[in-house]
DNA sequence: CATTCAATCTCGACA
DNA sequence: TGTCGAGGTTGAATG
């Protein structure tokens, strides 16, 4: 990865066209040849981007001895032309192939205590089987209340509205089921946004607030993010 | 902007929760407190990144001692946590605000050169207007041919089917209003798509090539990127 | 502040 | 390879 400071002017032709004045910024330029250039905020976006894979070259190319101009091009025929007027600062670093995201790392663990505990949902509720297969995704966990009624639980780490919709579209699919139905609904979260909770009560859904140290039973501090 | 290469793992709580194992990787602090984790791969996307407004705390914060933990939290919660375990690089860097993207520069010009010369669509087309408005958003240009059949054009730097999809729903509108219909489409480009070609054709919608160094009739060698 | 909608969306899965 | 759908979508514009 090569970080450079400098400032410079940009123009990008491609899907549109675009232009950066000149002014003073961060241009990134990573290990597949990709390239981006960031201003002094936002945390997501770059100002502008080209996307691997694609081939920089450092001079303009035409032998005009313009090398202060850096053009970036891809397969697609997108250019990115950055005028580079000041560098003041040009470092490059070795990190190597990066191990990638682990999503869900908690809602998953979540998923499997509450299975293993289906108590904390309701006495002699009982475990039917975690991911049930739908059409439309699998169920978080499928089990049975007491009384033997099907139950269907959706576990978040946050309880917002899509979460809620999610849970109603199962429940809508699984009731069509005569094997099945009835199934009852289970919204439960660490946290449950008001307005998840009135929609789900709304919906004959109840709600359940999960203590994720109290169902591990033990204390980890590393994994204890609040 | 703060540069920071280091080998650290990363520990997102928020609307999910994610896990980076421990790797070098950049990390990118800028003006507005917000932070983001880059792998040497991607132009585009961080592996994780924490929006502004946010703060970054060095330091765990709980008199620990684990100075090498850094904390980012936002209003709604959303916690980053990122454990130093060997700091490569660190430099800062004053870039100020930058002016901002400028896009659609040449677009909206051919635009403006097409309007002018609307005889290069046809021998006696004539302009009603440019950006003529509908429900659905303004048509680039609308015009006459020698009959006096109306014209929709829409106008891309690169014709690809979605612009041929988006003249096509001006179309069906437009051909709805009496006084208009019926209405001809024109999908003009500098560079179209082989894809938008065929199905712009199967739609009775007819192509144009442009070539914007004829239509503005001068060179200008700081806009010509091509 | 909530809502809607476009984006050089990106990115992965699947046919 | 193209298409489809989700995303910590982000970000701007609007009521």
């Amino acid at each position: 990865m090569r970080l450079v400071i400098a400032r410079c002017s940009v123009d990008y032709a491609g899907r549109l066209t675009a232009h950066l004045p000149s002014a003073p910024r961060l241009i990134l330029v990573k290990a597949d040849g990709s390239v981006s250039i960031h201003a002094d905020d936002r945390a997501y976006k770059p100002l502008n981007w080209m996307s691997p894979p694609c081939t920089l070259k450092e001079g303009g190319g035409d032998g005009d001895g313009a090398e202060n101009v850096w053009t970036v091009v891809n397969k697609g025929g997108e250019k990115l032309i950055i005028t580079m007027e000041e560098v003041l600062h040009d470092s490059s670093h070795e990190l190597g192939i990066d191990p990638g995201l682990i999503k869900d790392g908690v809602e998953a663990h979540l998923q499997e205590l509450l299975a293993d505990r289906m108590e904390t949902l309701g006495e002699g509720w009982s475990l039917i089987r975690r991911e049930f297969p739908t059409a439309i995704g699998p169920v978080d966990i499928l089990g049975r209340d007491r009384d033997g009624v099907t139950v269907a639980v959706e576990i978040k780490r946050r309880g917002e509205i899509d979460g809620v919709e999610q849970l109603t579209r199962y429940l809508e699919l699984l009731n069509r089921d005569p094997h099945l139905a009835p199934v009852k609904g289970v919204f439960a979260a660490q946290e449950i946004k008001p307005q998840a909770r009135v929609l789900a009560t709304d919906r004959g859904i109840s709600c359940v607030t999960l203590d994720y140290n109290a169902l591990r039973g033990i204390q980890d501090d590393k994994l204890r993010l609040f």
